[in-house]
DNA sequence: TCTTGACTTAAAGTTAACTTTAACTTGTAT
DNA sequence: ATACAAGTTAAAGTTAACTTTAAGTCAAGA
């Protein structure tokens, strides 16, 4: 099978003009052109599940190009691709585990206003913190003082 | 307890610019003022790491400075930050979703290299295709063909 | 009193990731 | 034959979220 710009950019829920640059950027490893015009394959799609699971996860795009790079280089680069790959799982789970630390935060903030609401105002809940001592934040430091203390 | 830009900076893990560049943005309501310099205090800090909250989910700064002036105006506007934080709460589980659906494609890639590195080249995986069954891009519609379809 | 360090604002600069524009080519339908 | 839809490149423009710079204020210590 083979696809137009105009089709797998659809089917990916990007424009075509995103897709040219990604090119533009080498992203898209070793796309055929036909008269000038890309013709995009199974192994085009493929990499393009893949691509789109690395923006997903944030990966700058010079990251991406690195590993493109580092993969177009053949079995010499095999390491350093597993490496890549492993600092980029951990990044998933600690990006993970902050999301789940927040949505724990809209939870009691979902709990707040409902009581809000019924109560006709914020007042009868207000003085409750909005961090729960569920949510942790690792960017406060042990020598964080509360009041009192 | 209060704190100087430069201290709550330092907590938050964030330089006094950006703290000064969310004030200017609206982003932290009413910080005190003494002698024309911001002194920072345990409301402040909390309302941050609220926003430090919100910044994890991705949350542009529009929507949260859209936030804050609705908390701004009091009780009338209950429903409508209730209605945004239901929203936001959604997008972070859409999020979660898609993380670990990543997450389940980078475990493959870390297999698809070990067993590579192992056998000392990339012959031996290469054809077994890098989208696991398990991952499931929502992106590819019900009209997506397979080779040989 | 003078210097120093931490603060202030306003405005300009930066970076990433696109997006748009302009000028041009090409395959297909009338 | 010609018009048109879809493609091309190179270059300029856009947007968000800062970051840096310049010029100035202010309290405290030598």
């Amino acid at each position: 099978m083979s696809y137009s710009i105009k089709e797998i950019a659809e089917i990916m829920g990007i424009t075509p003009s995103t897709l040219r640059y990604y090119d533009s950027e080498g992203l898209l490893p070793d796309v055929k052109k036909v008269n000038g015009r890309r013709v995009f394959e199974d192994k085009d799609f493929k990499w393009l599940r893949v691509l789109n699971c690395m923006k997903n996860i944030n990966m700058p795009i010079k990251k991406i190009k690195e590993y493109v790079k580092l993969a177009q280089k053949g079995d010499a680069t095999l390491q350093e691709r597993y490496n890549l790959i492993l600092e980029q799982k951990e990044s998933i789970q600690k990006q993970i585990n902050e999301l789940n630390t927040c949505l724990k935060e809209f939870e009691f903030k979902e709990w707040y206003y409902k009581t809000a609401i019924e109560a006709g105002t914020e007042k009868v809940v207000e003085n409750i913190s909005s961090i729960s001592p569920t949510l942790e934040i690792d960017k406060i430091p042990k020598n964080y003082k509360k009041e009192g203390m």
